[in-house]
Order: structure tokens, then sequence, then C-alpha cells
DNA sequence: ACGGAATATATGAAAATTCATGTTTCTGGC
DNA sequence: GCCAGAAACATGAATTTTCATATATTCCGT
């Protein structure tokens, strides 16, 4: 026993908990990734889709927050979205700076399609986790983000590049 | 109350299990990756050193599972890192295909000071759940990872793309 | 009403990532 | 030993993503 794959017994990364949630929500979404690509969608644009489902009409930059997407390039995917007739945008006429996306009606069909797709096989991954291990997690990781949000805004992060002076932080373009 | 952000009554995204895992995946390691930076390593990098201090030594593709990292894109980070002297690659002299990854002084030296980093930042992150919300979150994760990637072996995901023939999945290089 | 500071998006160029496929090196029969 | 097929990496071209900044509006204080 025990041949393959380690005992992992005193590891770091099997065991550091940035891993596990990187792993786990790779390996919970994997699947389900892989079913909006064959509706001719990338990860990112499946989520606009879901989140203006949630929030149709909503600017730009609370769709980059939402969606997890920084907002140059969300800018650059709702474009293309567009053109492709899945959203829409209008300046906001109370504010002309702000752009605010909506979904088409080609948009919103294929957007509740995959949402209800995704609630299904949510069902099924909560279910195969009935006992207990899905049980609260969804509670637990709520807590989590709300906490580090909070956090990160009370306590702006720091700075302390160097230590000893060996690992200089190279400013973008030094060397090669 | 509940002028801003939505009571996310019955919102889909808020409640989504695999957009929870996205997010306190993200909420977690933004401040250490944020750090990672300042050390002049993009967080694939970091990922490569992470692992190689657990299996220095191994292969292109087994160093790709470990890291989370698609083989091709792996090789060109692992060049990368390679001319700037972090970790070298020599060829296994039992197989020829195969190229081992080792780190090098230097290499070794950053990596072993950012995972006592990120042990420490890991503790802090424990720590600000002490009560019971990260208390067992690292079993639940682990064993959720486990589960899934068995899953995904045994039953390898079906097809069915279309539905009602609208969403007609692009081949890639369809229309403009 | 004016000018400076904020906000909200857009853009461009450089760098990274993806996807499909090319090479090279083994493996297992025959 | 020889060959088809598999395995492990490397590559190239097309796309995406990133980062820094430009542009356009709005806000505010005076």
């Amino acid at each position: 026993m025990s041949t393959k794959d380690d005992d992992q017994q005193a590891l770091f990364v099997p065991n550091y908990l940035l891993y596990l949630l990187a792993a786990a929500s790779e390996a919970a979404s994997a699947r389900f990734h892989a079913h909006v690509r064959t509706h001719g969608l990338r990860v990112p644009e499946w989520r606009v889709l879901a989140c203006l489902t949630d929030w149709d009409g909503s600017m730009v930059t609370e769709l980059a927050r939402y969606a997890m997407i920084e907002q140059s390039r969300l800018t650059k995917i709702i474009i293309q979205m567009d053109k492709r007739g899945l959203v829409s945008r209008r300046s906001d006429p109370e504010d002309g700076r702000r752009v605010r996306v909506f979904l088409t009606d080609e948009g919103r069909t294929m957007a509740e399609r995959l949402v209800a797709d995704a609630k299904a096989n949510e069902r099924d991954l909560l279910n195969a986790f009935r006992d207990n291990t899905g049980k609260e997690i969804k509670q637990t990781l709520r807590t989590m983000i709300e906490r580090l949000e909070a956090e990160a805004v009370a306590r702006p992060a720091p700075e302390e590049p160097s230590r000893t002076g060996a690992g200089k932080a190279r400013s973008k373009k030094t060397e090669t």
C-alpha cells in the first residue's frame, strides 16, 4: 500500500489551506465548467450571464465585483458578448460614465438554461456530501468570505517585500 | 437598512456552491498572493516552488498535477524559472522522455522563505476562524477533493451539449 | 460657474495562456 | 530486432489577460 502518490505525511502542499481551497474549487467546478464549454461559452462568460440573472442592468464595475473579474478584462469580455448578442450595453442616463449591462433575450435564454443546469449539478454535489461534509459547507464558506473581505478593507495589507535583500521584487520590466 | 448590496434574498450567485468555493478561495488567497508578487513571483511560480519543496525532482507531468497547471503552460513557466535560476531541469537518465525539475539553491531559499510565510499566514487565517468555521474546514475540503477526483475518473462526464438546439456549441473558430 | 479630484470605462502593448500538434523516447508484442 | 502505439515534453499561432494609462463624466468646494 502507498506506492503511488506518497502518504503525504508531513508534506506542505497537500495540507495547506489555500491549496485545499483552490483544489476543492477546481475539483468541484471541473465538470460543470466542461458543460459550460460545450455550450460555446468560456467560464468568465458564464459567470457574467449568471450574475446578470441576479443583477441585470448592473454597471461594469459592479459586475466585475460580482463575477470576480478584473474591470479591464470584463469590459473586453462584455464587448465580445455584446457583439455575439448575449448582452447589450447602454450608458446610464443618470450618469454618463456608467455603462449598464443587460441580458438580451438570447442571453437570458442561455443564462436561464445554464442556471438550471448549475442548480441541478449543485444538488448532485451536495447530495454526494449529504452526510455532513457538505452539510454546512456553504454556511462555512459564506462566513469565511464575509470575514475575509471585511478584514481586507479594514487591514489593507502591509508591504514588506524584502527581508534579507535576496528576493528583490523586480518592478515588472527588469532583466530578460 | 439594506440599500446597498441587496439582501441577496433568493439570488442565485451568492448562494451557489461553486461560487462560494471560488470566492472563498480568492478571498482567502488574496493577501498571500499579493505577498508573493512583492517577491517578484507570480502565483503559478510560487506554486511550482511550493510543490518542489514537497516533491523535488518530480517530472513535469507530475508537477503539473500537483500545482494544478496545464502541462504546456507549466513547461513554459519552468523554462522561465530555469533561466531565472530558481529551478534546474535535467532529463531523467532512466527515461529520456522525462524532464525532472529541481530547486536550485536560490530557488530553495526563496521557496523555504515563502513556505514559512505561507504557514504563518495560514496560522493567522485558521486562527481567525478558531471558533468552528475553520475548525474542520480542512478535513472537509480534503474529503471533498478526494471524492470529486475519484468520481471524476469513475464517471468521465457525458456530452449532451444541445438541448433545444438553440445553444449550439461553436467549435472554436466558427464565426468572428 | 470653474477647476481639481474622483469615478467609470476603455485601450494599447506586452506577456501569458490555450489548443492542437510536433518530436522524441519508451513499450509490448511478434 | 522491428514496429505500431503510447507517453512525456516542447512548440507555434491565435487568443486572452494584464498593467498602466488614456478618456470621459461627475462631484465638490469656493
